[in-house]
DNA sequence: ACCTGAACACCGTTCAAGT
DNA sequence: ACCTGAACACCGTTCAAGT
């Protein structure tokens, strides 16, 4: 924007990391995890695979950068609600909703660390623990069970996910698990196939939700 | 100690699916996941890399085979405790001391639905929560909820695990973490900033079970 | 300084050929 | 029926050579 000096005659615009995480979200989001190589990225930004390390360390890097990057919007997006705990159920479905438009993070969320959206995260559901009085050693306990259980319910619904790829059928799918479950030893699977006969009819979200429920009463009940 | 009923004078014995799963865990304790290679395990078995085909559909099926197996030594062992508050933090900690001793684990858990793995942690729980006098539906979501928080700790762990491979110091790793989230913007990581100064005293394990009894309670709570 | 793309050192998986 | 191992179709990453 200061000088105008370069003619552009040669690319629409230079490479830069912003530019490759949002055509790496582009490949993620429409192939999924395997459909992000360096090859088809290179293609994609038309460029070749080794101006990509320009600009990033490497693959993990990649992935990371681009995690971050759809959890920020997520986490920001949640205004101050007025009842904390009316907050932690939004901060849960946001990532839970983000998880589910972008199925290749939950994988990803629940493997690395991603040492910048995991404090966002934790920031997200401590910020309103403290707003609802906890004591300040319950909090860090609380939210940590509360981030804990949110990237294990991510982990699971990418690996559904990753089971039935496209717009499978979901009642088929719940029925199919179900019929699995009901097809175990019924002496060494008593509470399985009790819940099989629940799982085509629950509803992933809402019992997402019913899980945020349980840590937060547990946590009014044990740290008053 | 085997029973040879066999003369064992072509190879030492015949391929088959338990021994590869066995030398599977093997490379893997030794190597993490990186270490599990076709190639490697043909080596180890003293076979051409096709010949592991025969019994095991690909390596997605080797790594479930492999989960299962150690999921299943764990559970088995926990015997039926006489408080059921008490089998369900035995259950949640044996695996979490199972992920502690095979770090490959953890990623693959959280990962995969593990259809075989996923049902015996399911029962663990699950079986307890009956005991408890829990009423049916909220059993459902409180398995649910125990599992995935479960596997999310799990999951995490690995990943910590994956960023500090042997014997790093634990404290250092800690201290390293607790550095870098007080370098966060003040302003947008309040919480965050608070609860780094926790971070390096705090212990895994605990903090682990607090989340399960937090669930505990929730679930006491609210379904009484 | 940034980009190019061939080259390198690997993978998982397949399959004709052996026993 | 089971095993062998070369071959195939890929990867992530590097690096001399270009601009």
């Amino acid at each position: 924007m200061a000088t105008r000096t370069k003619p552009a005659d040669r690319r629409t615009d230079a490479l830069s990391k912003k530019r490759i995480v949002e055509a790496a979200i582009e490949l993620l989001d429409a192939g999924g995890e395997s459909a992000l190589t360096f090859r088809a990225l290179a293609a994609h930004l038309a460029t070749g695979s080794g101006a990509i390390y320009h600009h990033v360390a490497n693959k993990d890097d990649l992935l990371a950068a681009a995690t971050n990057d759809v959890i920020a919007r997520v986490v920001t997006e949640v205004a101050g609600d007025a009842d904390p705990r009316e907050a932690i159920r939004t901060v849960a479905l946001g990532v839970f909703d983000a998880i589910d438009a972008h199925a290749w993070m939950g994988a990803l969320l629940s493997r690395t660390p991603s040492l910048v959206a995991l404090p966002q995260i934790f920031e997200g559901f401590g910020g309103q623990l403290q707003a609802l009085g906890i004591p300040d050693r319950a909090q860090f306990d609380s939210a940590s069970a509360l981030v804990s259980y949110t990237l294990g319910v991510a982990g699971q619904n990418a690996a559904n996910a990753h089971l039935f790829p496209h717009g499978t059928d979901r009642a088929a799918f719940l029925a199919a698990a179900a019929a699995q479950w009901a097809r175990l030893d019924p002496a060494r699977y008593q509470f399985v196939h009790k819940v099989a006969a629940q799982l085509p009819e629950h509803d992933d979200r809402e019992q997402f939700l019913a899980g945020i429920d349980l840590i937060l009463a547990g946590t009014e009940a044990l740290a008053p």
